[in-house]
DNA sequence: CTGAAAGCGCTAACAT
DNA sequence: ATGTTAGCGCTTTCAG
């Protein structure tokens, strides 16, 4: 039982084929600087042994950890998963590990999170972070710094475009010939939800219609339920919610309610998470690009911390695009009640189940 | 714009506090050792200086780098992101970091992750792990490994009991007096489905019905969908289904093909992820206890690396429930065709909206 | 092309 | 209670 398995070395391996220390060392980390046969004798012997170069040793010297922070509100909440999962992704195909954490919402724990990261990470990925520009440019100083889903001047940014995402529900509606729309917005802190209600407010008024602003409100269903209430008394046709899981409790209070969707009250929501696929009616909703954000905010965030963080930051915008489900109709669509249940000669006959197309 | 952002070391600090760097060092990992003028006098320079310990040096000699390795198959399935939440702040309660890791469902990838995270953590969590038995033995040589939802001799596991959710979910449906069952199976190579399998065989041979297999499938709601023709023309009148994703998959193909749940066929699932509460009927499903499964993992995890690995593996099983919806009821039911649509006057008026109680 | 030596930031005996 | 010294595993001058 008790063979200790004492870990292999590079002294291990640099005695095991004969050869220096530091001859190892090349062979891995700067390969074209040593003879070809000592070369492969040495990564021969090496594999032999099990042996594996230590990046925190090596970090020490060289300064580069190889790992990634990644700082999101959430775990648990379905917007983040996909780009999560692509960050993680594409951060180990360029040999990257990555940290995840999560602040709970908390702009406390944000700025915990980044300082316990700043020494054993290479640069620190903040997604739609709710702490002050302030701090942010503060914490820049101590970790190169890339944030996603918000705009933070002079640092490196991958936004989706949710003004656009916006502007184009508003159209949809306008479109259907809604004149009295709603926002249900999110927190006040969020910069996302500033950037749709500037957007959905032109939309509107482009369109020839009023847009009443109903919150903030929390960014959850329970934020959307319980906006249902102001969204009746506004008397309104359509709403724009902030986000999908608020368009979700949205629509589950007006449902609770009495209040038909979309024959009384279309709704349409923000992000495309899966969830919006197996509501009754299925929600409409603009779908946003979260895993190619999560990829190109890794990439960024290497190429940052290879110009050592004083590249002139460069900001992507991703498209957004609306994807029409069956939450939204023309307004006073709702002579009948006919039920809603979908049969064989549906319109979506034919298609696999909704939630395959998620890849679940 | 040039001033460098050097790091502060501990020897900026003991130079600045006017002691050598061991005692600095002992301020902070030894306080009991120092003087409580000198340790306070410390602190203070420390902070006033920003300095903040280098993990990975300390790491180099005391063989404890403060991280761990979450590895799951797919980060992005509804199932496992309460988990990371929980265990990652778990984690972070002990002062640990951790790296999050998806396989993409793929045994070479996992082997490849843990090797990869092997020297850079103290000890790795394999949730719902597909590689062999013999490989995770291997494995566990090169770091402290404890498994989370498969049963592994001699390593620390965490175990959610899915045998007893199998067999609560059968004795709900013979109890409501379906004779005619079927178990939508998941992949081969996964415990969790061994564990169902038995145990929904055992519970129907004891209510007196008969069980098919129908299987292995895909464990998302794709293979659920594909599941959907067996189950049909196997005669039964209630499914029980691999987990949540199978399980919504096999509603929406029943539905497209214009068979009513649960009228037609009753469906009950296991997971209990948040997607439940939306479909149309609400999914009856057995809950796992995704996260205090997180948190304990964690904890056992840094017990068996405090204990070098060479504990005698503990066991944990946590307990499941079932939670009755809308989706299963007596065979038989379906005369009318009731719309699905619920009122104001619901059985579940009253309550908040279902996604609200998931804390969205 | 390879070896020797120094040192990354820190902790752990060992002195005092 | 504090200073000294050695060294964790590795990279990187600098010689040769």
């Amino acid at each position: 039982m008790g063979e200790e398995p004492r870990v292999v070395t590079i002294r291990d391996v640099a005695q095991a084929s004969g050869v220096h220390i530091s001859t190892v060392s090349r062979a891995f980390s700067a390969p074209h600087l040593v003879n070809l046969d000592t070369r492969n004798r040495v990564l021969t012997v090496a594999s032999d042994l099990g042996y594996r170069p230590n990046r925190a040793a090596r970090g020490l010297i060289t300064g580069r950890t190889h790992n990634l922070g990644l700082i999101v509100a959430d775990i648990a909440n379905p917007f983040f998963p996909p780009l999560i999962k692509a960050a993680q992704t594409q951060a180990r195909e360029r040999d990257y590990s990555v940290f995840v954490a999560d602040t709970d919402e908390s702009p406390v724990v944000e700025e915990h999170l980044v300082e316990a990261f700043a020494k054993q990470v290479d640069g620190v990925l903040l997604c739609s972070p709710r702490m002050s520009n302030r701090l942010i440019h503060r914490l820049r100083r101590e970790v190169p710094l890339v944030v996603v889903n918000r705009h933070v001047k002079g640092l490196p940014c991958v936004l989706m475009d949710v003004g656009s995402a916006a502007r184009q529900a508003i159209e949809h509606l306008t479109g259907l010939g809604h004149e009295r729309l709603a926002l249900v917005a999110g927190p006040a802190a969020s910069w996302t939800n500033g950037q749709i209600r500037r957007a959905a407010g032109t939309a509107a008024r482009a369109g020839g219609a009023r847009l009443h602003i109903i919150g903030p409100n929390q960014p959850t269903s329970r934020g959307g339920a319980a906006a249902a209430e102001a969204v009746l008394s506004a008397g309104v046709t359509a709403v724009l919610a902030y986000n999908d899981l608020v368009a979700i409790g949205l629509m589950e209070a007006l449902d609770h309610a009495g209040v038909r969707v979309p024959a009384d009250v279309s709704v349409v929501g923000i992000d495309d998470i899966p969830h919006s696929q197996l509501t009754r009616p299925k929600l409409t909703t603009a779908a946003m690009p979260t895993v190619a954000a999560g990829r190109i905010a890794v990439d960024m965030l290497l190429q940052f911390v290879a110009d050592d963080a004083r590249t002139s930051a460069p900001q992507t915008t991703l498209e957004t695009a609306l994807v029409v489900r069956e939450s939204t109709a023309p307004p006073g669509s709702g002579g009948t009640d006919a039920p809603r249940r979908r049969s064989a000669k549906d319109a979506t006959g034919g298609q696999p189940p909704a939630t395959a197309a998620q890849g679940y």
